[in-house]
DNA sequence: TTTACTTTACGTTAAAATGACGCAAACGAA
DNA sequence: TTCGTTTGCGTCATTTTAACGTAAAGTAAA
């Protein structure tokens, strides 16, 4: 019998759909490569797995060198085994993706400029790998988690409006939800908190400042909202 | 720099939860090992993937080599990258769960009745490697989805009865449901459609033959029971 | 045959959740 | 002050849900 350590292995990589929100947009992290495969392609942010790594291990890493992000939301997606998925060899991928909030990074500065970029989730380029179906899944994922757990927690600011959070849902869920539906679902759910503090400066009635309840019981939320 | 495939690989295996249902119980496919490390435990069925193979080819081999079943349902549960999670040095898991009518298949039989037992989900056994985490995250899993996805569909036979149905409901979600509220829900969703027979030869009333329907559109369907 | 008992099939009803709106207060700008 | 807009709170008809009633269909015992 084989001993343990010859058997051949696939390499193992790491594969991040980083989301970030910002200007009613939300937005996917990507890097344009500068070496074959796939040369000047957009790819997601990616890398090899090293023995002393966990995958966060990995995903801490990619963030930190490849676009300067540190402490993020990450959650493992899916693994992706298909035998073709990288001309190189065999590769096995290991899809995360993580939310960010955009204002908290300074990234996309000096040599990087040309090489990473925020897309637009619904003006996507052609991706290189399957990179394209990992992103898919990404956002579908982003689409049902979000009807059942307060992401928004991650992607706006520390404090924020209900028209805010409100437009971040309509924005991921690519529909329209009734503002006073909508308002009347989180608070019922004890899904905010209301700070008794107002936005200043803007032109009309200043809203009410709102931040997350972090005390929220798990799965003691959830919105129906219709996906038409 | 170095080449491609220099680097070090962990090795990959897969681990298989599989279900099965029958009287009234859901049990879990457990394999005794014969071999060190964890030697005489439970374990999962499991085992190395191979270069040439997907996960879901991995897992069909296992199937069939270990435990006699071919032609089951599949699905990636997640991936497990502990450092320590295997005592030989780095292996990473990924999680599978199967579902299957026991019914269908004869295994447990010959050499290797005293290595392959069925154990009701209530009553594990102490597991071997971080087994007892993927046992439990497949349980979650199968009972999150049996709310929006016909699972029953591949844990009962092709014709039954919708007590039997409902059994298969209280049964994996460990709760109580109303009968005559989970029917109306059923029907209404037209999860099932009626065949016209009936199952003969009960004490009582007999029952009407339901089968599932197949052309339900995905996501259709959605049971909103409390789990409290 | 009749009675008793159990399971199945189909209703009923009050309470809760939802969707579709109305409207006045709060603000800056004209 | 007036105007236009956003925000916050409310109403109401409709739908959905949970809880429970009851008769028909069957077997077995009286």
């Amino acid at each position: 019998m084989k001993q343990f350590h010859e058997y051949q292995n696939p390499s193992l990589a790491v594969d991040l759909v980083v989301f970030g929100y910002h200007d009613n947009t939300l937005s996917v992290l990507l890097l344009n490569r500068r070496e074959e495969p796939f040369k000047d392609c957009w790819t997601l942010p990616g890398g090899f797995l090293q023995m002393n790594e966990t995958f966060r291990d990995t995903c801490s890493r990619i963030l930190k060198t490849k676009v300067g992000m540190d402490n993020v939301f990450l959650e493992q997606l899916y693994s992706f085994d298909d035998l073709q998925r990288d001309p190189r060899g065999r590769v096995i991928a290991v899809g995360y993706y993580a939310l960010i909030n955009p204002a908290r990074f300074s990234i996309i500065a000096g040599s990087m400029a040309n090489d990473v970029k925020w897309f637009n989730v619904r003006k996507m380029p052609a991706l290189g790998f399957d990179h394209r179906e990992i992103f898919q899944l990404a956002l579908q994922r982003l689409k049902s988690k979000i009807l059942y757990y307060p992401v928004g927690f991650e992607l706006l600011d520390e404090l924020f409006t209900i028209t805010e959070l409100h437009e971040l849902y309509e924005c991921i869920l690519q529909t329209t939800i009734d503002r006073r539906n909508f308002r009347r679902k989180i608070l019922d759910a004890e899904y905010i908190i209301n700070t008794g503090t107002k936005r200043e400066g803007l032109q009309n009635r200043h809203p009410e400042l709102y931040r997350f309840n972090r005390k929220l019981k798990k799965n003691n939320f959830q919105i129906n909202i219709n996906i038409s």
